[in-house]
DNA sequence: TTAAGCTCC
DNA sequence: AATCTGGAGCTTAAT
């Protein structure tokens, strides 16, 4: 038998909008309602593989409808921004994908809907309607069934109603549903019903009588007094939401069945626009053969005329530099890639001096443009004067992207949409597709190359336009060079004696199960947070703070408040720390200790928000340190022979960044006079002599200060502190007091990235701000406490930049053996040669020191050690 | 793949 | 009426 299933399209795209979570792609297009109700067709699709498919709309604004998107005291809400601009995309999505749409003057979907299920049925098809909208249940009859999708955590669940079960479920078969719904009432729908009767004496009332009518007739019999006497006084209005309720299933509609038939969703065209919403793990359904093909691309000059390389044969043409595009394929076969005019070139490594080609193309003026720089320099290398880096310039003009690579390149800056390396080679190896198919293969290898040098020039007058060329010139590529060779060295890692540190842990932490497998009085797997939860609130019946999402909590911080109520609590904390480490830190860290006894991280230029390096594989920038017993891994960490660590980390650089940004006198004053800024805070704060501040008191003025930097509420201050919500926000006000520029400056921020759109850094670093502008409160109020943090943090960052570009050519130009290794934020570590100590200190403080010129000194303290424990 | 939890600045 | 400190990465459990 076939099969049809039809879609209440406004009512899926409202569920899905408030079941997902805000999405945005590159342009700023609001894509969550899309995002979700693709899920949610696809999964119906997937499981029913119908023959027929439609979906249905209302032609009218939904604003001016009376059924819908009513909040729950029946006002009318309007429809949010985020959501309106959703409609036209889906109904576009659904265009391309050649899905039949049904919509019609004068009309509301669910008519449509019940109309053309009625047919459908008549037809001999078995039919799902999905919707989000109860109201449809009247429409359900043996072979049609109503499907309503519920986003739970646990993903979308559907609830599947027959006829059959729309009568367990309200004890009503369909058509009594709907005077069902004429006496209760549906706030979300605007139907008013009959006042004081509800679900249950609604439903008392029409399983006995069947119709509203039937029951109007019999009213005197009908118990409770008040509803038979509403049912009496408010008959109108019951007769008036029955008709509201009634769905037409006789709309005058035409449809051929071939117009719904299902045939191929995943065309071209369908592609170009998932790839422009940036669904990127929907784009598996597109079969490789429906990718783009090169008719379609924008630019003709970017295929075909890969030719394998025969002799080098860049041709200088003019006298101005032209731009050449290079990407080094570093899988088998292994190769170099140069795209130059309209010809794309691979010259095989086996067969070529790859370097000898970068010299020529050097020589002749060309200016080499690609993705990842630093990437590259692992196998070419690039003098940083002919180099431009696409992924740098990119990254600096939207850092909230999560890739820069060729194809997020050529979306936006070519308009054009080309498939990703996991559209080409699926789970296929690369040498694979080069066997198989060559010409996709150099496809591939020719849009790495062509796009880099096709984008160069709109990303360099972006940057231009951006007042960014200068941190792009003089911090960021630069910076390139410096973590190439930070991931070069690597640090040495003791294998022994991090598996000593192991097995020592080993030997706590089955101790620490079996004390708490006794006092649990079971075994149980306490890295389960649901299951240690059912153990701590259910067995051994602790209170229970509070609840995430899918249970309870047992983060440390409900834990810490339970540890006088139950032994095992200190235990499972312990038991946490020790795991961690083990996991981690000590298991972790081994796994990547090379050959060479170094473990050599990467350094992620691109990944931050707000201009800070990320570190990866593994992350060095959270080895442990707060804790002893975690500190202690930083024994493993040592120099080479002949080496010492020296370590250097800018004292409170966040701080010192707000009191030149804001230019309060008070703050400024305090750093010129290295005076305790916690102290002093405390001090004015709490209105107390400054010999006399508590330590609490300066503990408080701490987190205060911290508070400030992040962007605080009362209410993170309150949760910090442990203390009430207005005394935080007594502490915050009398702050605000005490550094009044801080506050204006603050605001200042806000309100800035408000009218721009972004924020800036001291040296220019943007921060595009979107949430600012969200109808969401939440994300609104997280707008701005980014709009406070950005600038603060990301000026840090570059200052700290800086300095490693610096102390880097200082070494070198030194001709010195010592090198910088890690970079933590605030913090440089050098391996520094033991003859060139004294100099080495030297060099840190003092281009550290010097990185910028603020209105308050940058202070740098310095340490040396044999290993990172003993340096920090 | 996501959520919870923990590590760092 | 709401909401509730910025920026990261890794491991485990559970789906």
């Amino acid at each position: 038998m076939s099969k049809a299933v039809l879609i209440d399209g406004l009512s899926i795209l409202n569920r899905a909008f408030y079941g997902v979570p805000d999405l945005t792609n590159s342009e700023g297009l609001h894509t969550n309602a899309v995002y979700g109700f693709l899920n949610i067709m696809f999964k119906i699709l997937d499981e029913e593989t119908p023959d027929y498919l439609a979906v249905a709309f209302d032609v009218s604004a939904p604003t001016f409808r009376h059924r819908m998107f009513a909040d729950y005291k029946g006002t009318r809400k309007a429809m949010p921004g985020e959501l309106r601009q959703q409609i036209p995309v889906i109904k576009e999505v659904l265009r391309t994908m050649g899905i039949f749409i049904i919509e019609k003057e004068g009309y509301e979907a669910d008519d449509l809907l019940g109309t053309l299920s009625r047919k459908c049925a008549a037809a001999g098809m078995d039919v799902s309607i999905i919707s989000g909208d109860r109201d449809l249940l009247q429409l359900a009859t043996d072979t049609i069934k109503i499907r309503i999708p519920k986003t739970k955590m646990t993903g979308t669940e559907i609830e599947d109603y027959y006829a059959q079960d729309v009568f367990e479920r309200y004890q009503v078969t369909p058509e009594e549903f709907v005077d069902l719904k004429a006496l209760m009432g549906d706030a979300s729908d605007n139907i008013p019903g009959v006042p004081g009767i509800g679900e249950k004496t609604g439903i008392k009332i029409i399983s006995t009588y069947k119709n509203i009518e039937n029951a109007y007739a019999n009213a005197n019999q009908i118990k409770p007094k008040k509803a038979s006497q509403n049912l009496v006084d408010y008959w109108e209005q019951a007769k008036l939401s029955k008709a509201l309720a009634k769905i037409d299933t006789d709309c005058p509609v035409e449809v051929t069945p071939e117009a719904m038939a299902v045939g191929d969703m995943y065309t071209p065209e369908a592609f170009v626009l998932f790839k422009r919403l940036e669904f990127k793990n929907m784009m598996a359904r597109f079969n490789a053969d429906t990718l783009p093909q090169e008719t379609q691309l924008a630019s003709a000059e970017l295929l075909p005329g890969i030719e394998v390389l025969e002799q080098a044969r860049p041709e200088a043409s003019g006298s101005m530099a032209p731009n050449a595009g290079i990407y080094f394929h570093a899988q088998e076969p292994k190769g170099l890639c140069i795209s130059l005019g309209d010809h794309v070139y691979f010259a095989l490594q086996e067969a070529f001096d790859t370097q000898a080609l970068i010299q020529k193309l050097i020589e002749q003026g060309y200016r080499l443009c690609l993705c990842n720089v630093k990437d590259t320099l692992s196998f070419l290398k690039l003098p940083r004067a002919s180099v431009f880096d696409v992924s740098i310039a990119a990254y600096l003009l939207n850092p909230l992207k999560d890739s820069y690579t060729y194809d997020d390149i050529a979306r936006d800056y070519l308009a054009m949409t080309l498939p990703s390396e996991k559209d080409i080679f699926g789970r296929h190896t690369h040498a694979e597709l080069y066997a198989q198919d060559v010409r996709t293969f150099l496809k591939f290898l020719g849009w790495n190359a062509a796009v880099p040098r096709l984008a160069c020039a709109p990303l360099c007058a972006a940057l231009e336009e951006t007042q960014m060329t200068s941190l792009y010139e003089q911090i960021e590529l630069p910076l390139s060079y410096v973590l190439r060779s930070m991931e070069d060295y690597g640090i040495r890692a003791e294998k022994d004696e991090l598996r000593a540190y192991g097995d020592a842990l080993v030997s706590k932490i089955s101790e620490l199960e079996k004390n708490i497998y006794d006092l649990a009085g079971e075994t149980f797997n306490i890295n389960s947070p649901k299951q240690l939860g059912v153990i701590l609130f259910e067995k051994l019946r602790l209170p229970f703070g509070k609840k995430t999402k899918t249970g309870y909590s047992t983060s440390a911080e409900v834990l810490e408040k339970l540890r006088t109520e139950d032994p095992i609590i200190d235990f499972i904390l312990e038991y946490r720390q020790l795991t961690k480490l083990k996991s981690t830190y000590a298991d972790g860290l081994e796994n990547y200790i090379q050959a060479d006894q170094r473990i050599h991280g990467r350094f992620n230029q691109t990944i931050t928000a707000t201009g800070r390096i990320s570190s990866t594989e593994p992350n060095l920038q959270n080895i442990p340190i707060r804790m002893e017993l975690g500190r202690l891994i930083r024994k493993v960490f040592v120099p080479e022979e002949d080496y010492v660590f020296v370590d250097a980390d800018y004292s409170q650089i966040e701080l010192r960044v707000l009191a030149h940004m804001s230019g309060d006198a008070q703050l400024i004053q305090a750093y010129r006079e290295d005076q305790d800024i916690h102290r002093i805070t405390a001090s004015q704060v709490f209105h107390t002599p400054l010999n006399e501040v508590t330590p609490l008191q300066r503990r408080n003025a701490k987190a205060v200060n911290f508070g400030i930097v992040y962007g605080i509420s009362s209410f993170g201050l309150s949760q910090d502190l442990s203390i009430t919500r207005k005394e935080a926000g007594e502490y915050i006000e009398k702050y605000f007091h005490t550094y009044p520029q801080v506050k204006a400056f603050l605001d200042r921020m806000v309100s800035e990235a408000r009218e721009k759109g972004y924020s800036l850094t001291l040296f220019g670093r943007r921060r595009p701000m979107p949430e600012l502008k969200s109808s969401n409160f939440m994300q609104r109020s997280f707008g701005e406490r980014i709009a406070m943090n950005s600038p603060i943090q990301g000026t840090a960052a570059d200052i700290i930049k800086i300095a490693m570009i610096r102390v880097k050519e200082r070494l070198e130009q030194l001709g010195m053996k010592s090198r910088l290794i890690l970079q933590v934020h605030d913090e440089l570590l050098i391996e520094a040669h033991k003859d060139e100590v004294s100099q080495v200190c030297t060099i840190l403080k003092e281009e550290m020191e010097n990185a910028a010129h603020l209105a308050v000194p940058l202070e740098v303290d310095i340490h040396t050690g044999n290993s990172w424990y003993e340096a920090k």
